[in-house]
DNA sequence: GCGTTATTGCAAATGAATTTGCATTGTCCA
DNA sequence: TGGACAATGCAAATTCATTTGCAATAACGC
């Protein structure tokens, strides 16, 4: 990641306006509004050096699989709509692990899907 | 469906004694100590019956992938250890899932994945 | 502006999970 | 018990996500 490329910008300023986690097509179809030309390789290897510089992390998700979304958010989740497909931050955490594990079992973190209808497909 | 058959027989004692979410390679490692020559693609077309007849169902975990479970269960989630990588259901919920829930989303569901160590891998 | 070389676009290659074709085997009803 | 055909085992085929080779393009230090 030596030099500046409008494809990068344009993969990153999908990040910076849509702000919430996305997979590679979600990626490449807004990126596309901007580039036009933008190709699937590029968005991959883009992705892999935002990840190795930081700025993305990976995750996986039950359904869409492969999601990236903007490195250093603090502790949230994530809400899926049934209707549009897309994914959602959930800020904050009303899950108490400790109250759910078994004995012998020791959790050290958790995950939380939520799943249902967004705001946009709610009329 | 139309035959009893031991490896399907045999597939169907694994979920039995093994009780928790098994991949493929689990239900195939295991079924083959009954049945030896188990293949992979029996394996998969008793999977597809199985969950066809409703005796299965499937699920997506972000890391395994795809799990299959007994059907019927009530609700739970789900404990993967990272040291051994199984998965456990983990029965209750201490999870209320509207009040993490921003206004305009409408929740109609969630699961829950925690990771840890298992009993098993805690000494 | 020029040259170096990182980056891109394209298509082909790869890898992993799942499926399928087909000959063989095994179940079960008449 | 015999025959029809469901089910199996094996290998090849398919699918889908991701990676890679390579020639063309473009960024940026000189």
């Amino acid at each position: 990641m030596k030099r500046k490329t409008n494809q990068r910008n344009a993969i990153q300023e999908v990040f910076r306006k849509l702000d919430r986690p996305l997979s590679i097509d979600e990626i490449l179809k807004a990126g596309r509004e901007t580039v036009g030309t933008l190709n699937q390789a590029t968005v991959y290897r883009n992705l892999k050096l935002l990840v190795q510089k930081g700025w993305l992390i990976k995750i996986r998700t039950p359904e869409p699989g492969a999601v990236y979304e903007k490195a250093g958010k603090e502790h949230h989740h994530h809400f899926q709509c049934r209707s549009c497909d897309r994914l959602f931050e959930i800020s904050g955490c009303a899950f108490n692990e400790h109250i759910s594990t078994p004995p012998g079992f020791v959790t050290e973190g958790h995950e939380v899907y939520l799943y249902g209808t967004c705001p946009a497909c709610n009329e």
